[in-house]
DNA sequence: CGCCTTTGACCCGCGC
DNA sequence: GCGCGGGTCAAAGGCG
């Protein structure tokens, strides 16, 4: 049923040899070869009701992801997909939405880029953002020789316009994950950790994670769904989305 | 009619 | 220099 754990965990904004890393060791080749960009990497974890959640239309976000291209990857039996953001066609925002090979219920949303506009719902994003950059975003900014200096707040766009539309913020969680990732859901915390050892043990695969819901938009969900079925359970997603909001709503503008 | 998804091919970068 | 892998682009088809 909807038991799954929905959650996950923890983000880590990485430039591309960390997000390498946490996918597989052949990714750390991509961090390369895409030279340093910023990468906000997310750790969804789905449950069991994923179709149901495409179906009921998470809101994910603001943005409109348009799918430019799915390709599979070595070492994980699941592809990965590649979006771009379509609100705005200069904007230059990407994400890979894949499955954490060690556990099929778990999502790893990589966030490349920026958005170069602001929310279609949210005129002044731009001030959020400017809030929002993290202090974990700000070393891993700082490795990007500033290439996205401007990303750094912009590179959060994404996250931060999620945490306006108060359903799945990255941002927000992210500074909360990176002080107490578990501090919002202790009880959640261990099965959060759990994951986390297991998989970072097993593989770097997954070590930074985070919980966001918009990451599972309907597209991806879709995605998915088309893939192998994700579970997804919708009574997690309105919980999580429940819990998250209280805490990434303050972040919206006001 | 417009937009999005899907699939294949091509190109780039890194490792050996 | 070659091979492997990842990422992106382009074309076609389908759906709203």
């Amino acid at each position: 049923m909807d038991m799954d754990a929905a959650a996950a965990t923890a983000t880590t904004t990485t430039s591309d040899p960390e997000a390498s890393s946490q996918l597989n060791r052949p990714e750390i080749q991509e961090s390369k070869k895409r030279k340093m960009v910023q990468k906000t990497v997310v750790r969804v974890r789905i449950g069991e009701n994923v179709s149901k959640l495409k179906n009921e239309g998470l809101p994910s976000d603001f943005w409109s992801w348009r799918k430019y291209g799915q390709k599979p990857i070595k070492g994980s039996p699941y592809p990965r997909g590649y979006y771009r953001c379509s609100t705005s066609k200069g904007c230059s925002a990407k994400k890979q939405v894949e499955r954490c090979r060690t556990d099929a219920s778990m999502l790893i949303v990589t966030y490349t880029s920026t958005h170069n506009h602001p929310a279609p719902d949210l005129p002044s994003t731009t001030q959020t953002k400017q809030d929002l950059p993290p202090p974990a975003l700000k070393e891993e900014l700082e490795e990007q020789e500033g290439e996205k200096k401007d990303e750094i707040g912009g590179g959060k766009e994404e996250n931060f316009h999620y945490l306006q539309s108060a359903i799945g913020c990255c941002e927000d969680i992210i500074m909360e994950q990176e002080e107490d990732p578990f501090k919002l859901n202790p009880e959640k915390s261990h099965e959060r950790i759990d994951l986390l050892l297991e998989e970072e043990e097993e593989e770097p695969l997954c070590y930074s994670q985070l919980n966001n819901f918009s990451t599972l938009k309907s597209e991806e969900l879709d995605y998915f769904d088309e893939l192998e079925e994700l579970p997804m359970s919708s009574s997690l997603l309105k919980l999580m989305s429940s819990n998250f909001s209280d805490e990434r709503i303050p972040i919206a503008p006001s």
